[in-house]
DNA sequence: TTAAGTTGTTCTCAGATTGAGTTGTTCTCA
DNA sequence: TGAGAACAACTCAATCTGAGAACAACTTAA
């Protein structure tokens, strides 16, 4: 930054009042679906819209460290359970006019869980609730929040590209049908079972075998299935492709 | 964000006073080296350290329009020259105690720019210089610039692999050899020159012919080179991969 | 003017990766 | 017990990649 700025004299009361949130992009997946939490707004502006969990940063408080905060604030959860929780920077979204109350800044981060209980009714009176991506129009969100929703979800569907955090929506021992779930549910495509399997266990760090199966077959048969665990590597060399699509404009 | 917090009333004084800065950090190509845009502080702290471009948002001022604004005012661009820069946000960085004078978010911008003239001395008694990015260690930094620099270089190297910015570090008509050097300076390594040309023109998008060629040939020898310019595709299908490396831990 | 060396571009070919489909076996449900 | 489902392995053709060779068009230096 500038010193010139801060050498006219740096009194915090001199520079135009900017708020700084940090909200959340929560992502999970139950029955099949990509589910999204939300919180309920209770007052204007955008009363009865949805909106994302978030709040102010604390003074002493790191952004992450902050977006963590309000997850488990929302979400009930602690300990190890939200320590599993992926949790990374998605972007920060500063348009002057973006709260009609004041100048607020808002650095969204991007969670990945695995499916977690409904949240808890809070100490606020709010309404936290899993809802599925789909069940979302625009119109209905708080804020510039359709748009950091949007960009999260792309990213999602980016990451599971060419990093293994599609585990991170799994419980600690998964099979590899769980894993292709996962994927068709991010990206809406259907993937050929045969080939996810090879590419999975082909590529290097992607999952470990823990040795054991499960206990029963599929629901509706078949075999028992092999378990594994998110093995070492962060990245994934070479990458899975997504099934070609159009030229997203974005 | 969280109404709770808004609605106990929302006078910015009652809040924990934060500042937020737009960084930037603007690549360039010179001489076959990538450089980056610094400042020399010219007070504490960390005087005589550099420091990446930047400043206090204004307040009707979007963080992407701030960020190029610090970029125009240290290079001295404008116009048609200034918007061909390629400028996107890299992230922010909040940690509570990364200015040791008071609490300052900063988001970080990253700009690939083709070769730019020389910084102009600045109205501020700014130091504005290209240095080469391997003439930096991280103790001649200040504040966390160091680790924002890491995050565009890997950024920087990552875009080039599945879009076509690495146009953006060279002038409106390249050669295929220009570009490929480009991607050798940002990656660090030397591609093999016939695939590299294969892929870049079987990659929808990526570049069209402009039918014409190079006046001469290369300074050492060789046939004129066919001229190209920049495609219509935002992202290459299928990206350019980087050769394999050590696995990297981030 | 010529020779030597460099470079842009295209081609070849083997190896790896991918997409699509098949097979065999194990399991669940009716 | 039989039918259907799903896991896991395999096959095969098409595509993509890495490595090298070929060749013509150009440069500079002799």
């Amino acid at each position: 930054m500038n010193e010139q700025d801060f050498l006219a004299g740096y009194d915090p009361r001199d520079y135009p009042a900017v708020a700084v949130t940090v909200d959340v992009v929560a992502l999970t997946i139950r029955e099949d679906a990509l589910h999204l939490l939300l919180i309920r707004r209770g007052a204007p502006p955008y009363e009865g819209h949805w909106a994302l969990p978030g709040g102010f940063v604390h003074p002493d408080e790191d952004l992450a460290a902050g977006a963590r905060r309000e997850l488990a604030e929302e979400t009930g959860l602690g300990g190890e359970r939200l320590r599993r929780v992926h949790l990374e920077q998605l972007g920060s979204y500063g348009a002057p006019d973006r709260d009609p109350r004041m100048r607020v800044v808002s650095v969204a981060h991007l969670a990945f869980a695995p499916d977690l209980p409904d949240p808890v009714a809070d100490s606020d009176a709010d309404e936290a609730i899993w809802l599925p991506v789909t069940a979302l129009t625009s119109r209905q969100l708080a804020f510039d929040h359709g748009r950091i929703i949007d960009d999260g979800l792309e990213r999602a569907r980016s990451k599971l590209e060419y990093t293994p955090l599609a585990t991170r929506f799994l419980a600690p021992e998964f099979t590899v049908t769980e894993l292709r779930a996962v994927y068709e549910t991010v990206w809406g495509h259907p993937l050929h079972a045969g080939n996810f399997h090879r590419k999975v266990l082909s590529v290097p760090g992607f999952v470990e075998s823990t040795g054991a199966s499960t206990e029963r077959g599929g629901a509706r048969g078949g075999p028992r299935a092999k378990l594994y665990r998110p093995g070492d590597a962060r990245l994934l060399h070479p990458a899975l492709l997504r099934p070609a699509r159009e030229e997203s404009i974005r």
